[in-house]
RNA sequence: GGUACCGUGGCCGAGAGGCUAGGCAAGGCUCUGCAAAAGCUUCUACAGCAGUUCGAAUCUGCUCGGUACCUCCA
């Protein structure tokens, strides 16, 4: 295990800051609710995925051997918890003449590119709910022989009052269970629910349902918690280290979650659960049913009517990882428009590494870089201030290629090291304007070698002609001391 | 209506009782044929009011403003 791995991490589940110590070092499991794949998931989606990207990024970079399972929601969920309504991915597919689980291909490929896009890595395990009905079926079995749910009309309840009575149910939320008992907000819908908060675990199938499977209670579905209390405890135990999703998951989903798992397993499942502020725009979260979401390629291109124009994956990356994932994050056009100048910047240092010398002496404290690197990402993943302490490492780059400072090899080394580490494998970053062709670099240094060659000779016309039409193509020409250089911009 | 959270300089966004956040933008300077890039530098903020304290952006109370959850949502 690194040496610096003394990791704290916000849980929900105390309100606090906790060292992370995982139940079987150097193991670490972890399981992140998926996308239900009725659709093509929005920037506020891959906001979320991204965080968990840097998460698991980071835990192995520490020397954790992490099991990272995210699920996908292929089996319908109601539109409302109100027992009516129809699932959303079989209205999908009637309104599109489509079979079900042709929807759930086309948003299932659709997410893992886009995942792929924003360079996040795959998960180790990436189950499916409707592959794992046989283990949904057994749960509420379990949990109906363990006395927390009733059968009502083929439909399986879970049983909350009966639970709370016994568990702190609202232990997550921090809720005021009888607040939500007496709540006196009219939900609509009458069902065949004892208990205003119970939930289904199994739905029986009305006849024009179409994803239904047969079970002990008749043809049926998951109820919409489920799958990810059978699945997480299917492939990282009764118990495990991380639990993580978007913060409006708490209160009902994951609350849900946690009932299931003790009434199934009487064990808590979780040490630490993690969850991911909204993305929100013009201060507004941003969702599906609120109609300001953005999708992925509408911000690559620029089409979307609050846009100016587009911004690539990984500036939209970067500007994310500006932002602490606890902390809401809006999206403007100007915020997109610093965080691609940044991005640039930073990448533009991490381009001049390589070329860096070694000198006889180090007049930069490279480790206290280090240092403040890793105790940044040490304190809850906060990645702002890891890449602001980078940014301190972006100035001593640009000092050393000035060669108005220096560093011995050992310094260097460290230094190399450190952008490689952070910048690539922990934030997940990486380079998108090279072309990293050496065709394109040999022309370019053809073209480079005439416009000195003019330079020479005081012909500043076609010097500046090169230039000028280099930057009119999106190829910007640095003059530096050594001679020129070249990167694209966009 | 209930329950939480938030309000930081021109913008984005960290921090969390005394100690520089950082990025972008803007101004100045260095370098340069000119520019760009790069470097140096300037801009000192924490919604308002009251309180606790030697000391508060950071704690407490109130006020105002905003958001989220309570209903599918990452």
């Amino acid at each position: 295990m690194n040496s610096r791995s003394n990791l704290k991490i916000y849980n929900t589940l105390t309100r606090k800051t906790e060292l992370f110590e995982p139940i079987h070092p150097p193991f670490v499991g972890m399981y992140v609710c998926g996308p239900t794949v009725y659709s093509n998931v929005h920037l506020g989606n891959v906001r979320t995925f991204t965080s968990f990207d840097v998460i698991f990024r980071y835990l192995q970079h520490l020397g954790y051997k992490v099991r990272y399972v995210r699920n996908v929601t292929d089996a319908g969920h109601l539109e409302s918890d109100a027992d009516v309504g129809e699932d959303k991915i079989g209205k999908k597919a009637r309104l599109e003449q489509l079979e079900p689980m042709e929807i759930v291909q086309r948003y299932t490929v659709d997410f893992r590119n886009v995942m792929a896009l924003f360079n996040n890595l795959p998960p180790s395990i990436e189950p499916t709910a409707t592959g794992h009905i046989i283990e949904q079926i057994e749960m509420t079995k379990q949990i109906l022989n363990n006395g927390y749910a009733y059968e009502s009309n083929g439909t399986i309840y879970f049983d909350v009052e009966k639970f709370a009575k016994e568990y702190p149910y609202t232990e997550l939320s921090g809720r005021n269970l009888d607040e939500l008992l007496n709540n006196t907000r009219d939900l609509g819908g009458q069902d065949d629910k004892k208990g205003r908060l119970d939930f289904a675990l199994w739905i029986k199938a009305k006849p024009e349902h179409l994803m239904r499977w047969p079970s002990p209670w008749g043809e049926g579905f998951p109820g919409w918690h489920l799958e990810c209390s059978a699945m997480s405890a299917k492939y990282l135990g009764n118990q495990f280290d991380i639990h993580g999703g978007g913060l409006d998951l708490v209160p009902t989903h994951h609350t849900n979650e946690i009932a299931q798992n003790i009434a199934c397993h009487h064990e808590k499942p979780v040490n630490y659960w993690i969850h991911t502020n909204m993305l929100t725009v013009n201060g507004q979260k941003m969702s599906k049913s609120l109609g300001n979401s953005f999708l992925p390629h509408e911000l690559i291109t620029g089409s979307h009517p609050l846009l100016d124009r587009g911004y690539s994956p990984m500036t939209v990356r970067f500007f994310m990882l500006q932002a602490h994932y606890r902390s809401t994050l809006d999206f403007s056009n100007e915020a997109l428009q610093a965080a691609e100048k940044g991005f640039q910047r930073l990448m533009n240092a991490v381009a001049l590494l390589p070329k860096l010398q070694a000198g006889t002496q180090s007049t930069l404290k490279v480790a206290d870089l280090e240092d403040s690197v890793y105790e940044a990402l040490n304190d809850d993943f906060n990645t702002p201030i890891a890449i602001a302490a980078l940014f301190e490492g972006v100035r001593m780059i640009n000092t050393l290629n000035d060669g108005k400072a220096s560093l011995i090899q050992e310094d260097l080394d460290k230094l190399k090291a450190l952008f490689q580490a952070i910048v690539f494998d922990v934030l997940g970053l990486k380079e998108e304007n090279q072309a990293d062709n050496s065709k394109v670099d040999g022309l370019m240094q053809l073209i480079l070698d005439q416009r000195a060659a003019a330079k020479a000779r005081r012909d500043f016309a076609s010097s500046d002609q090169i230039r000028d039409h280099l930057k009119a193509i999106g190829i910007e020409v640095k003059d530096g001391k050594e001679g020129s250089t070249y990167s694209f911009i966009n």
